[in-house]
RNA sequence: GCCGUUGUAGCUCAGUGGUAGAGCACUUCAUUGGUAAUGAAGAGGUCGGCAGUUCAAUUCUGCUCAACGGCUCCA
């Protein structure tokens, strides 16, 4: 009997009942053949080698394909578990899954002693095996046998992932001498993988939970071709370079020190000049956008935060209160910012015309993050936020996030920031009882953040579980250097907060009303958006936020009252740099200035002297000519603007 | 917080059971130079901290602090 298969390109094609994908490519070329490493049935990911019985639409998926990619590297996983079985006899094995570069698995070693030291062997043993072109095999088992099986070989984990399972969907998966209970699918054999790298281990509990035991985790990444290897190994490595831990220590933007504490930064002058210049624009955008700036203080008295709710739900796991010596009172180090603007809000009787009251500041906030959280600048314990707060009419709700919406995008594409994913988040489906505020506010609130982000036209992902306590939320993510994600701008909801410190606002009927408050913050933090942004430009900030602008570089000792002169006149402008007036040659400033990433020097000498000139270099560029020093100045504020166009 | 790794000069890193080295940076001197490193000399470290073993510890052991890679967490 034949079967009509439908691929990608809309031709259907007839087949013997129990073809495979495999099959199929061989009957469109052996050059696909070679390449495919599984098939999408029906939307669904399979073997390339299982046999499909019914008419199907079908898509061969090789190393180009996520999940040709994905299947690659989850049976990449299992044989990296056949070589470590192989070479410790009695481990037990965790889960092995596929991640967005490479696999992992959690091993537990059974006392065995492993250690980075045996990377290479175990990748020799993993590339002998795979040299073998043992097949994966999908089986099919019974609960029962699986039980049996697992039971037999004394592995625990793999018993407790049984319990969940239901009897009649079981399948192993077998390659060599090993065999695993997995879903699948695999690829077709394991002579596919032609190069491993074990990246590192790390300690994971199982399943997730802190009371479970601890695994080891080990990492890699594997190929089809060694050639690609290496293309990985040097993208890792322009990653690293990346690290705004390391130039935020070379271009010395900030430090820490341990006599302070981990997890506070301090802000070094050229960091300094870096985060100042963010707040002022965008202080001054949000001046255009109708807001006002409010100061509040670092602390605030814990019966501001029992009312809040914060103290419920985050008082132990936060720096504990201070105590006044003599009249006992409990204060806190302001974990965040909205109670106190509440305050303001309530500081006054508010009428419906005073309404939205769009209250910011760069408010700094102390949390206590777990010390093996701590990041760089991107996980900190004191950091500062561009946060506000507008107090609005439910009927406003939907506008007001739309113009933070608008606001959030400006900033990022001022900043270069292309690429980054917005991100719903709402309740857990589940456990509700993490959330304050009642189910019907709940409602209201994720409806208006769904309805703004639909009528904007903007692309979103949902996830559960990633809500505020307060409220649900729309994030903006980005991507560090090494691919981690990492949340930057916040826009959220809050029908709750306005109910526990009994905001209110005369309505034009002379009611009461309740107001809804939107919590955002463009850049999240100061801290973390300064991390993000050195490594997105890879430390050459653009010109108007560049630290150090121009370098001034007199050739030799005679210049170095011209240079002054100039200098002076640099700064008159408000433009930002240095005098090198350093005994050394011309080459060696410009080499420092170039490695220091200044995006302009002016190299004055004997002949710019008497011209009343300066040489003008530019970074990366070279010498872009001389010019009188005035008509610099007018093309370095073109410049300037042009950094600062909002990209398309 | 948990698992693992690391900690030597301002930075990047060698090294050893007999109290330490390089390059860059820094200081001084010579040099007055034209678009990515001029030369010489000098100074700089209680080898993260505390305890223990030892005739002797930077080196071995324990604890502790911090950083790094993850896990968990993230108002």
């Amino acid at each position: 009997m034949n079967i009509k298969i439908t691929l990608p390109d809309g031709s259907i094609r007839e087949y013997a009942q129990g073809v495979t994908g495999l099959e199929i490519a061989l009957s469109i070329s052996e050059g696909l053949a070679r390449q495919v490493l599984a098939a999408k049935v029906n939307g669904q990911v399979w073997d390339a080698t299982r046999p499909i019985d019914c008419d199907a639409t079908v898509q061969l998926l090789t190393w180009n394909d996520p999940e040709g990619k994905a299947t690659f590297w989850h049976s990449s996983a299992h044989l990296m578990a056949e070589a470590l079985e192989a070479l410790y006899p009695g481990i037990k094995l965790g889960i092995g899954p596929a991640i967005e570069n490479g696999f992992y698995y959690d091993i537990d070693f059974n006392g065995h002693q492993f250690s980075q030291d045996a990377f290479e062997q175990v990748e020799a043993k993993m590339l002998e095996l795979a040299r073998q072109k043992n097949p994966f095999r999908r089986i099919q088992v019974s609960k029962e046998e699986a039980i049996a099986y697992f039971a037999q070989k004394g592995d625990p984990y793999k018993l407790e992932l049984l319990e969940d399972l239901q009897d009649g969907e079981i399948t192993f998966y077998q390659q060599g001498n090993f065999t695993d209970l997995c879903r699948g699918p695999h690829i077709p054999d394991t002579s596919f993988i032609k190069a491993v790298k074990l990246l590192n281990t790390a300690g994971a509990y199982w399943r997730g939970n802190e009371k479970n035991k601890m695994l080891t985790r080990i990492y890699g990444i594997s190929f089809p071709k060694e050639k690609e290897l290496k293309e990985y190994l040097v993208l890792v490595e322009e990653a690293k370079k990346r690290d705004h831990r390391k130039i935020g220590k070379e271009l010395e933007l900030f430090t820490f020190s341990e006599r302070v504490g981990q997890g506070l930064p301090l802000w070094l002058p050229k960091g300094a000049i870096l985060r100042d210049r963010l707040e002022q624009f965008l202080k001054k955008a949000q001046l255009k956008a109708g807001y006002q700036q409010v100061v509040t203080p670092h602390i605030g008295s814990k019966q501001l935060y029992l009312t809040s709710g914060h103290y419920a739900k985050y008082g132990k796991e936060s720096f504990q209160p201070i105590h006044t010596p003599d009249e006992n009172e409990e204060f806190l180090l302001k974990p965040m910012n909205c109670p106190h603007h509440c305050e303001i809000y309530r500081s006054k009787p508010r009428s419906y015309r005073e309404l939205p009251l769009r209250l910011a500041e760069f408010g700094t906030v102390y949390r206590y993050e777990q010390s093996g959280e701590l990041h760089g600048l991107t996980r900190v314990r004191g950091f500062t936020q561009d946060d506000a707060h507008i107090f609005c009419r439910p009927d406003q709700v939907k506008e007001e996030f739309k113009k933070v919406i608008d606001l959030v995008l400006y900033v990022f594409s001022t900043l270069g920031f292309q690429e980054y994913v917005a991100q719903i988040s709402l309740r857990d489906k589940e456990d509700r009882s993490k959330y304050i505020g009642s189910d019907e506010l709940w409602e209201k609130a994720e409806q208006a953040i769904i309805e703004a982000t639909q009528e904007k036209g903007m692309q979103t992902v949902v996830e559960y579980g990633e809500a505020a306590f307060y409220g649900p939320k729309l994030d903006f993510m980005v991507k560090d250097a090494l691919g981690r994600r990492w949340q930057l701008g916040t826009i959220q909801v809050d029908y709750n907060l306005p109910e526990r410190f009994e905001l209110e606002y005369i309505g034009p009927d002379n009611q009461r009303y309740r107001p809804v408050m939107i919590h955002r913050a463009p850049f999240g933090s100061l801290e973390r958006f300064v991390a993000v942004l050195t490594e997105h430009c890879a430390g050459q900030f653009p010109l108007w936020l560049a630290p150090e602008q121009v370098a001034v570089l007199p050739i030799s000792e005679k210049y170095h009252h011209y240079a002054q002169e100039i200098f002076s006149l640099l700064q008159q402008h408000d433009i930002l740099g240095y005098l090198d007036e350093r005994d050394e040659k011309i080459g060696r400033k410009i080499r420092d200035a170039e490695v220091k990433k200044v995006p302009f020097m002016l190299i004055v000498g004997e002949k710019e002297q008497s011209q009343h000139t300066v040489a003008v270099r530019r970074k990366g560029q070279g010498d872009i000519g001389s010019m009188p020093l005035n008509e610099f100045v007018s093309y370095f504020k073109e410049q300037v603007a042009l950094s600062m166009r909002p990209s398309e």
